[in-house]
DNA sequence: ACCCGATTTCAGAAATTCGTAATGCCGCCG
DNA sequence: CGGCGGCATTACGAATTTCTGAAATCGGGT
């Protein structure tokens, strides 16, 4: 399931633009201002965040230039007039598309999945992961610490993969489970547990202080680089 | 510093990608029109170009042509929205990627990064791979352990080779069928099985313990220098 | 048509991994 | 500080995957 993250001070606005994302399929997460936008892209994971410009606190700007500058989410921005809409999402911010107020939330779900089909494409999968002295190649499917290589089983390395390759981003189990394996069984989170466990024997110096696959209570887990 | 050339006949357009390439880190130069770009390839020693499809005199596919007639540069073409036509044509004259209107300028930046990292390792294939004493030979077909010659059969060759031009990279079954055996997606992998086996009685010298076909648990094989 | 090696198919054995459950532990909250 | 719920850890049987040897099929050459 893909996830909007809708940003917006005006309680209507939010609930108009989530409603018709919703209709169409997607789930949604709000925020009204900038740090709880940042919390929730740290760990609810968005695919895509729908952006006003005009935020009370940090405003729009700078929380795009933050977005921009940890990853390759996209973002498509809320703007009051036209005339700036150019430099917006051609130069200073790079936001991947715009649309000005006021606008049709029918026009604003289908630009979202304009972006979405595009940058699924222009995602270039990273082939080789470096995080000091972890390394994880995915064409030779090794993992290497301080050098040597470790022996993963093919489940490990998934989820280890998937993991490193979204850094700092909280996973639940059961996001874990569609990912990793591949089927949505809410039922069993025990397995995740489990591998998780096994993962951190072979990859962490101390298996009781994970450096890098955290445990975040009550949610799931992530890895830190 | 590396250099890349925009074709573009709109000054927006080549305004806005340029800025972006530049906030990358890449040098750039600027054309409007094929003449205009021969020129610049010539003297400016581009190491990448991104290319518009549509240019006034003569088009980006003739320039594509020639700019591929004369070396190893990349191109990176800029098609119309959702014409499947272009982008087919853009890959078979030998453009190395293709980025549909309207864009992203940071997509773009992405795209041109992936390309000149798979321009700068692509390897001209080998005619002879050595890894220690073991020798094979695509010309002759032949493959020496310890300088004596190997009697191997067409089919285990074409598996030794294809996976010693790729070694480490792991490798499902289904890939080698389509690789080696040149049908799609078969259901019978078993085929697959009995041929590494054969593979590792001829050239591993204990096959229960092999030292360069390598099973990966799970995923598949791969050989090890 | 026949022969012979190469290739594919097949089934049972062997090896490895995965999921589950049971138990103990730790962090969070009142 | 004590209870509670989520997390860590361990162990083991089931399920998957690979290996092996032999039999069946294919295909080129004579």
């Amino acid at each position: 399931m893909t996830t909007v993250l809708v940003v917006d001070d005006e309680p209507i606005v939010r609930d108009v633009v989530v409603r018709y994302l919703k209709r169409d399929g997607f789930d949604t997460l709000e925020a009204a201002d900038g740090p709880t936008a940042q919390k929730l892209i740290e760990e609810g994971a968005p695919e895509l965040v729908v952006l006003d410009v005009m935020l009370p606190g940090m405003d729009g700007l700078a929380l795009c230039r933050w977005i921009r500058s940890r990853g390759e989410l996209p973002v498509i921005m809320l703007t009051a007039r036209g005339e700036e809409a150019d430099r917006i999402v051609g130069l200073e911010l790079g936001a991947d598309d715009y649309v000005t107020k006021p606008f049709s939330p029918r026009e604003l779900a289908v630009r979202v999945r304009t972006v979405l089909r595009r940058a699924a494409q222009a995602a270039p999968p990273e082939e080789r992961l470096v995080f000091g002295a972890l390394v994880v190649d995915a064409r030779s499917r090794d993992v290497e610490l301080d050098g040597r290589p470790l022996q993963l089983t093919a489940k490990e390395f998934d989820l280890l993969f998937f993991l490193a390759s979204n850094p700092r981003r909280v996973f639940s189990r059961d996001q874990l489970m569609e990912s990793v394996w591949g089927y949505a069984a809410a039922l069993d989170t025990g397995t995740v547990t489990v591998h998780v466990q096994r993962l951190r024997s072979k990859i962490e110096r101390d298996a009781r202080r994970p450096r890098h696959l955290e445990t975040v209570w009550g949610v799931g887990y992530r890895f830190v680089p």
